[in-house]
DNA sequence: TTGAAAGCGGTACCAA
DNA sequence: TTGGTACCGCTTTCAA
């Protein structure tokens, strides 16, 4: 009804002082309890809310914590959002979001504005390229960044992320394991670092094997399902491979709807990065499962961990890829 | 290097007074050039990041709006939240997260949390109930809400959402004029208000037609894909319909596979909700674009008209559903 | 065109 | 156990 109340009025009402009444606000033990009571009925009678603007303007920084990726829309970094969001919220968190679109630019944009709002810390995806300027926003403000999913060449901070090249080595491997000795790749893009990886991790792997990785079996270049899908019907109609390693969700997009167009679910694939109807499909498809919720769980701890100790040395974290059998990944040659 | 500066630092150095220094940073006209070059010289000099938070305390809110869904990591909601985020995000406005999980107590609780931080707004796609103690919370506080994607039963808010009663019907009337009669129906659950006239927008609409909808052919309880593809498979089972109208697309994500599983891509099928692969498969998967990027657009929209002129009447926009034909729902009997 | 000073709503240092 | 009061960094009314 009273439109809004702010603790002064409490205070005043209560007959006490402002002082007493932020004392009970925030759980001070040194307060009577019988004025402790009192106030707390005034809070509730004039239905009082704190603000935490005030809070955090006095506190120097919000209690918020801004995260930063290439796009919410895509479903690792939806997942990824979603388990932030929920470790934070544990503990009173709130979580600002923001979508680079993967524009250097638009992503230097939005940590700026983030920085200016005074984000407790920043969890960044960083978009390809040079972060140094990052660097010298994260000293000049004391903003804690920890980096999710990949590095940033240029900022040495924290990082969260999986092995890109121990996962398609393992792919490879597991091929390899049921017999398969010609197998193609289809990667979703040459230049960032991670897929760089990924690449090279099938390349040395396939090497270690004594195996060939020819020109026309890698497809390293399919940065949406609509050309995996071409590109794997393109394999499938030359000399075929009898397995293929999706190194990307949105490459399996692709990949998996050309193999089942084709008849040709015999064969072999293993995806990395989970994605919906995997499990459901005949033959299931076996991936190693990019663990989005695991990242971001981690980054987020990471990130409370720092910022409860900011002296904490930079550290890199390893979140281990699952093989998920289900089939794809099993067929013999 | 110089750790942080703030305003007063910089009227100080550049021999103003804190109040020209805060002209010039807010672009006031008012300004002699010479002055305000002076300035903006100092303030790139002492690397200067003006503090949204003091700012955000003056203007009695926080710029940001707030954005409460069931879960980030949903498609549908992932979609919608990169679209508030983008739309938000061209007038330099925050955006802050909050996953309910579909808990009212949850969704109770950071409501609450958002508006002791003084968002300026919020977008709320409600939980299931009663939501009467939100009409509190928003005249205590003068927070402007919109609901997105469904109506709350006791709050009168602005709503953005589509007409889910004339999907299906659409749907169903696209189904009979291509000759189909025997139409099975697959829904999420039967508890919530968007699902309850999506069924019967599919059971009215047969009835107009003179056709039945036996129990048998409506499943209207399954919440994931795994139930979705059971369904299906039971539909296919007895005496299958010729074809099936999936309401929502987690339960396309099962009849989908079921099926191709089961070798039934003979079955017509309209979805509403678009999803990852519907347009590679074969046949492609024609939907009714549940247009999660419009709606949140529109809603994002009109939170910013409503926060420019709180006295706007309170309103419902309808987001129309496109029909994506391309294939499975041309088939014929 | 510019400046002094009073807040915005809390928190926290010192006394009492 | 309490209370006065000086801030946090910026915006803004009122004079000059």
């Amino acid at each position: 009804m009273s439109g809004k109340s702010i603790l002064r009025d409490v205070a005043q009402t209560a007959g006490v002082s402002l002082r007493t009444a932020s004392r009970v606000l925030n759980d001070d033990p040194k307060v009577a309890d019988a004025t402790r009571e009192r106030v707390r009925a005034v809070m509730r009678e004039l239905h009082y809310t704190p603000d935490l603007v005030a809070r955090s303007l006095r506190a120097g920084r919000d209690a918020a914590v801004g995260l930063v990726v290439e796009s919410v829309a895509d479903p690792f970094f939806s997942e990824l959002v979603a388990a932030v969001e929920r470790t934070a919220s544990r503990d009173g968190t709130s979580v600002l979001i923001a979508s680079t679109g993967g524009d250097p630019e638009r992503e230097r944009v939005l940590v700026e504005q983030m920085v200016r709002r005074r984000v407790a810390g920043l969890l960044i995806a960083p978009t390809a390229g040079d972060h140094s300027w990052l660097q010298t926003v994260v000293s000049t403000a004391g903003t804690p960044v920890v980096l999710v999913d990949r590095a940033a060449p240029g900022l040495d901070a924290d990082l969260v992320a999986i092995d890109d090249h121990a996962a398609t080595a393992t792919a490879v491997d597991h091929l390899v394991s049921h017999g398969h000795r010609r197998i193609a790749y289809v990667g979703d893009r040459p230049d960032v670092g991670t897929s760089r990886a990924r690449l090279a991790g099938f390349v040395e792997t396939m090497a270690r094997h004594g195996l060939p990785a020819p020109a026309e079996l890698v497809r390293a270049d399919c940065p949406d399902p609509r050309t995996a899908a071409a590109a794997t019907r393109s394999l499938l109609a030359g000399q075929a491979p009898t397995a293929i390693v999706s190194a990307a969700t949105r490459c399996s997009l692709g990949v998996v709807p050309a193999l089942h167009g084709e008849g040709r679910t015999d064969v072999a694939l293993v995806g990395l990065g989970d994605f919906a109807m995997a499990d459901i499909l005949t033959p299931g498809v076996t991936v190693l499962d990019h663990p989005a919720a695991a990242i971001g769980h981690a980054a987020a701890a990471r990130l409370a961990a720092r910022l409860a100790d900011p002296d904490l040395p930079v550290t890199t974290e390893c979140i281990p890829v699952t093989l998920v059998r289900r089939g794809s990944g099993e067929l013999l040659p």
